[in-house]
RNA sequence: GGACACGUAGUGUAACUUGGAUAGCACGGCAGCUUGCGGAGCUGUUGGUUGCGGGUUCAAAUCCCGCCGUGUCCGCCA
């Protein structure tokens, strides 16, 4: 629950509005202007920097540069902030080492898996849904990446207390099961291999009939009505369904991803969520039924008035969308709305929930059914959508809606976690062309880790000194993990990736295993160390002005770190974050002895100690379990 | 045609939301460091007109305007 870093900040804030009144009694400059003129300086400069001089220079009719040094003059000493110099007109302040050390470190021997919490969600439900792929399929490298930032993102904000509701849509009503249900009638029906890979080789089989056979897709047509409807073909969509799921959820948990609550659309339909959203739109008088015109017959809605949501809703061309088609049937659009609503808790859907297995972790995995009992799912104030950018505009369109609605709230806290979508050198990854069926592997997350294993059992045996005396294939796979995760979430989810082995399989520099093996050698160093946990206070003096500090600054860090995360949805400030640690620790590790550090020898395990902890939470939160030996 | 996203050394990227001092990191290249707390490591070096052009500002990778390039989306499809 603690943020030394944010204490620090804090109280050079406090200071530095002393000095002003001081120097300026009519002179007023808020304290959050305070905050967003502080900066990192370089390291000789000081710890802190602020450049609120500037912000004063021109009220005050002076220079920055003699603002700075008046301000310095009548600056006093904190606990932890020490006398300022001033530079160019920047104010730089030194952190007191020993006060802060201490701050820091106690903190998180107190705290340990909790250092770095914060109760910013507290008691405020959210829903992340994630990764929804077809259950028709197995989960491709693409896929993957939804269900990395997916967990990552939940993590996050379960570690800043929300309460988090982990949620995974399958859509089984989809065309694409329709026609996987054709081929399981008239193609083949003997899976022989992992079944969501034999029913995803199918699928791709399935498609290249329908383009040499035309009513083929007229079948697969009929057979999706069918499948909507309580019939035979219902009830076999569904147990396919089923069996893909159960399988994707073999990879799942390989990659230690859990889930609260599956829901099927077919539940969804059962429950008439969907006329209920119709009927408040309808209260709500935002709906038009166009009686002629191009639109003749269709229930849509005009977003004209949305604009500020999107320039694109000015489009004259644009603006209207249909939400039920004339034949009835309702767009993704009209889908998507009304199980948002179901989210947020405006309408109820009674659905029915039943247990659908037990997690490695645990935990229970419920799912939507026909029967059951009911439970406390949904009902979030905000709802978090991990949804590839190529749907940015239907996202939008939803955002729009709520707008309308006059829930600019919900609208508000309706998220789009945008993400770019994962394309490989040659073709496309499509599933239903077969794109990612590769010649000696395919782009699935099965053989991602398959071959990571491989790969790093490979070095593990290289290694044979340090590796025996762990189980290797443990290790193979907590490493081929963390290689994995890492290299997904350290960029920015929006940028758009070409996949490649290489790249997802990094074990050097910038990498998972990187960071995995600093926490290993701190572990290390720890056990031989024979380590008393006992610090007297005089032994915080004993940190330095080098590694050591800068170290320790990185730790003080993390809840600041944590919550940027949260506040972003962004886990590559996470990613960013771990790796500067652990390097920061390698080069501490490196220059400064810690067993044969003298007098330092106490203050030094601490920071092991701290690091340790700290590595340990933060590779937690990117959903990387961290290893003692490798 | 319109809307949105992206553009930073040979490559992958951070910093952009909140303007701040010499643009941080990794890979690759080159040169080093192990009888030493774990070499999946460390040190040094190489490499940048931050796509281009204007503007705002004491100060621009960051904000504004206009271009250029790449990608995505724009159906009563699913």
């Amino acid at each position: 629950m603690s943020s030394p870093s944010k204490d620090a900040k804090a109280e050079f804030a406090q200071l530095i509005q002393f000095s002003i009144k001081e120097s300026y009694p009519n002179t007023h400059i808020s304290d959050e202007e305070i905050f967003l003129s502080m900066a990192e300086p370089r390291t000789e400069h000081g710890d802190i920097s602020s450049s609120i001089s500037f912000r004063l220079s021109r009220s005050e009719k002076k220079s920055p540069k003699e603002i700075a040094e008046a301000l310095a003059s009548k600056f006093r000493e904190g606990y932890l902030i020490k006398k300022p110099s001033a530079i160019n007109g920047y104010l730089n302040v030194f952190i007191d080492e020993a006060a802060y050390a201490k701050l820091v470190i106690s903190a998180i021997r107190k705290e340990g898996d909790d250092y770095g919490k914060s109760d910013l969600g507290k008691g405020k439900k959210i829903i992340v849904e994630s990764p929804s792929v077809n259950p028709n399929k197995p989960w491709l490298v693409s896929h993957l990446k939804n269900a990395l930032i997916g967990d990552a993102i939940s993590n996050a904000l379960s570690s800043c207390g929300y309460s988090v509701q982990r949620i995974n849509y399958i859509d089984d009503l989809g065309l694409q099961v329709a026609e996987s249900l054709w081929g399981f009638k008239n193609l083949n029906n003997k899976p022989d291999k992992k079944f969501d890979l034999w029913l995803g080789e199918q699928y791709v089989k399935v498609n290249a009939e329908i383009t040499k056979e035309k009513s083929i897709e007229d079948d697969v047509k009929e057979l999706n009505k069918l499948m909507e409807e309580d019939t035979a073909e219902a009830k076999e969509a569904r147990e396919l369904a089923e069996r893909c799921v159960i399988a994707q959820y073999e990879t799942s948990f390989s990659y230690r991803i859990y889930h609260d609550l599956l829901i099927w659309e077919s539940d969804i339909l059962r429950s008439k969520l969907l006329e209920k959203a119709l009927g408040v739109l309808r209260e709500k008088g935002i709906t038009e039924l166009p009686l002629e015109g191009k639109f003749a017959g269709c229930i849509v809605i005009n977003l004209e008035k949305a604009k500020n949501i999107s320039k694109e809703f000015e489009n004259p061309e644009e603006k209207i969308k249909v939400l039920v088609r004339s034949n009835g049937v309702a767009t993704y659009v009209a889908k998507d709305l009304a199980f948002d609503m179901w989210k947020f808790g405006i309408i109820d859907a009674d659905f029915q929930y039943a247990w659908f297995m037990k997690e490695p972790n645990g935990k229970e995995l419920y799912t939507t059914s026909h029967e059951g009992t009911s439970m406390d799912f949904g009902k979030a104030e905000k709802i978090i959508n991990i949804i590839g950018s190529s749907q940015r505009f239907p996202q939008m369109i939803l955002k729009a809606i709520l707008e309308l609605m006059g829930r600019e709230d919900l609208s508000k806290n309706r998220i789009h976690i945008s993400y770019g979508e994962i394309g490989i050198e040659q073709g496309t990854l499509s599933g239903r062309k077969g794109g990612w069926l590769g010649d000696e592997r395919n782009y699935t997350a099965d053989d991602l880790l398959a071959e990571a294993r491989s790969r790093s059992l490979e070095i593990i045996n290289k290694n044979e000194k340090f590796s025996e005396k762990g189980n290797k294939e443990e290790i193979a796979e907590a490493v081929s993990l963390g290689a994995i995760k890492l290299e997904y979430l350290r960029t920015d989810p929006e940028k758009k990736v070409t996949f490649s082995w290489e790249k997802a399989l990094s074990f050097e520099g910038n990498s998972g295993p990187y960071c995995m093996y600093t926490y290993a050698r701190a572990s290390r160093i720890l056990e031989k160390a024979d380590y008393d946990e006992k610090i007297s206070k005089g032994d915080y003096s004993q940190i330095s002005r080098a590694d050591d500090f800068e170290l320790l600054k990185a730790l003080g860090e993390f809840g600041d770190m944590l919550e940027k995360t949260c506040n972003e949805f962004r886990p590559n400030i996470m990613v960013d974050y771990a790796l500067r640690t652990a390097h920061l620790f390698s080069k501490f590790y490196e220059k400064m002895p810690v067993i044969k550090g003298g007098d330092a020898k106490e203050v030094r395990l601490a920071l092991v100690e701290a690091t340790r902890q700290v590595m340990h939470n933060a590779l937690a939160v990117i959903g990387i379990n961290t290893i003692e030996i490798m």
